[in-house]
DNA sequence: AATGAATGAGCTTTCATTCAT
DNA sequence: AATGAATGAAAGCTCATTCAT
């Protein structure tokens, strides 16, 4: 395939010799990553157990052999989404900042989030048209996910009693708005997108919404009617 | 011959009496508001056009009759879709309401609209995950909803003019807030309401809700940093 | 494929025309005489649905279309397998013959009925294997067949009444009997063939254990201990 | 990462202490008995290495490794159960007893034999199911199993010689009728059982038809027409 | 001698769609 | 204008088996 003469990037890697992979875990985690993309952009239904294998370095043969089935496959991409999205958010570190800057670093660290895994928020779009079938059977996600309440209502708490906040807020209800705001210009990104013929990836407007959003959640809590 | 169990060929029995239906316009609709259940439950990929006929009082054959395909039938799902929230909208009529008010009832509206079709909500979602491709080739769809950011505009405007809004911020990006706050209460609803253990359909929630999101998009507005 | 020149068995079937059959009926029994003789040859598992739709004017897409799955298929076979068996039984008439002829008229109907049909008995067979499933599930299989018993209830009482059956015996276990000297060299031709070197579909063999079998049997009636 | 449901590289865990097991004899039984019971259970065709596998002390690998493939394994199995019989068979000792008894003796062996060991007579089911190819195949298993004609054949001869037998009969004709009476009531359990709607595994039934049974071939040897 | 990892080939089944009147 | 019958293509999945040490 490769013809003569110089080749630079000779890959290293031991896998393709006869055409056998030896390393396992990073079999899977090709196939879960491919499996990601797949599913992220033609949902669960729409998504081909042929089309990842196409993509992978192995055989369909295999994703049965690690995974089982089409669903649990989908389970372990949906695992790991929401696995990730959670490590990421305890290194927050909150409790050192004032309540409003806390608050504001939590927006704009979901708003960044939002924006940067566009194929997280796409799973999750998912998700949900399969009624989080797959959610409600995992108990790993639920719990690895409340914490971010917490998080919240400690902050509201401590905003309260430094006389910060001047909202009554249930924690739940915060947590919905922010993450309403960043996780909608994500999903919707394309019919909005072309509905009012506006690039919601463009730069200059995701800086502009980023501030809008963070202003508005702060207006909110920092006023009263 | 054929003992239990789903065989193809059943014979329709009684259900087109004489063979055809008089009305093909409401055979028509009947189809549609089947096919509109359907694809808002299970997504474009996930919805079989079996499925659709066989709660239908036409058979499979009369949808490729009347629809020509399964995206066809798609695409006049999702325009009946849009073509409703927009005629509801123009029975807004803010002009006559004071600014504010006039913000809050757009909102209360919007808010309204969402969460009494969640069905429409699930279309939208459908249709973002491909990526719009309906929404892009339909001039129909666009002009139809485009007009939602002049609303959005005039009301700015006239707010602006009349001291009352603070801020200043695109139209197109208060529409998105709105929606955003609107939309993703119903559309993740699943997720969101298993993960954190809250009945987002509650009445009580809702209520709740309802007044927090309004109360934010105007305490945005009316304010100023 | 057949070369010019003249040919004699033309068949008049109008199906070969643009490759679809005409006859549904026609092609339903189609697929049910080569799944007969599928499963017969290789047991259920054993059976390809592949082999069986390439023995047949249609195709494999056809099973599916008429029959829903290879168990619904198996099923119809074996439905129609013991159908045949019970309608021939209804011919036998015993009523008006004496006891002892009407006993073995009996024994030897079933006898030939089973030496001509290998294909019935290797079915049983495999239902055996399969624990009876299909059988227990079918009350029409299990209706049609209860009346043999009844058949040799009558003949048994009729035949002690008259003084000519000297034995108390139950009718089912009569019918066993009669079914297992007659089943056994059929089912086990091949086992019992090979091992004791010889041959059961031999006409002289087969009539040799026909007389011995019908003899076996009213022997044991007509004398007593 | 797998979360619930079964995916075929589940690590062996502690099964396999150390890795291997100390005696090759024993884990060959132990698959043996495990694959007599799936294939007299499943039929060949029906049988899942898999399943053997899993049921066993060892890995799928080992069978491999032992038995070379599923139709090696296969004949060992069956050339086990078929070496089992006979051994058996060569405890009789008919030769000490007067021809009557020695008769009903071989018979109530034959019976109880089938009817303590259902597994075996499903293993010769099987069998026949694919035309004995297996028996066909093996000199063992025949030249094992000829002795039976034997044994028969000098009993018949000492009952004639004696003038207690009446019947002319072929050697091999009296041992099909034998074994097809004891046979049969195992092999055809489930389907007689059903239709006739009693159970032939009740010790009473078996009791019962145990008596018969000998008396019917009693009573054919013991008288003429 | 023994084994964990991997797999090609082929299985049953499903799906949107068209044929033919 | 309307429809019953049929279907090609491809999907998800399973099976006995071999690779490579």
């Amino acid at each position: 395939m490769q013809p003569s003469g110089e080749v630079e990037n000779l890959t290293p890697d031991l896998q393709s010799q006869s055409g056998r992979s030896r390393d396992p875990e990073r079999t899977k985690q090709d196939i879960l990553d491919v499996a990601t993309e797949e599913f992220a952009a033609k949902g669960y239904a729409g998504g081909r157990v042929d089309a990842i294998a196409a993509r992978t370095q192995t055989t369909k043969r295999m994703i049965y052999y690690y995974f089982g089935s089409k669903e649990l496959l989908y389970s372990c991409v949906l695992a790991r989404a929401y696995r990730r999205i959670r490590q990421i958010e305890e290194y927050l570190d909150l409790e050192r900042l004032d309540p409003e800057t806390a608050l504001r670093r939590l927006v704009e660290f979901t708003f960044d989030y939002h924006d940067a895994h566009p194929d997280f928020v796409r799973l999750v779009m998912i998700e949900n048209i399969h009624n989080a079938e797959y959610v409600k059977s995992s108990e790993e996600v639920r719990n690895a996910n409340r914490p971010a309440i917490v998080i919240v209502k400690n902050l509201l708490e401590r905003g309260r009693r430094d006389g910060v906040f001047k909202r009554e807020i249930e924690p739940v209800d915060l947590h919905l708005m922010i993450s309403a705001l960043c996780y909608y210009r994500v999903s919707n990104r394309h019919t909005f997108g072309t509905i009012f013929d506006c690039d919601l990836t463009d730069p200059r407007v995701r800086e502009r919404q980023r501030r809008m959003v963070t202003d508005t959640i702060a207006s909110f809590l920092l006023t009263a009617d």
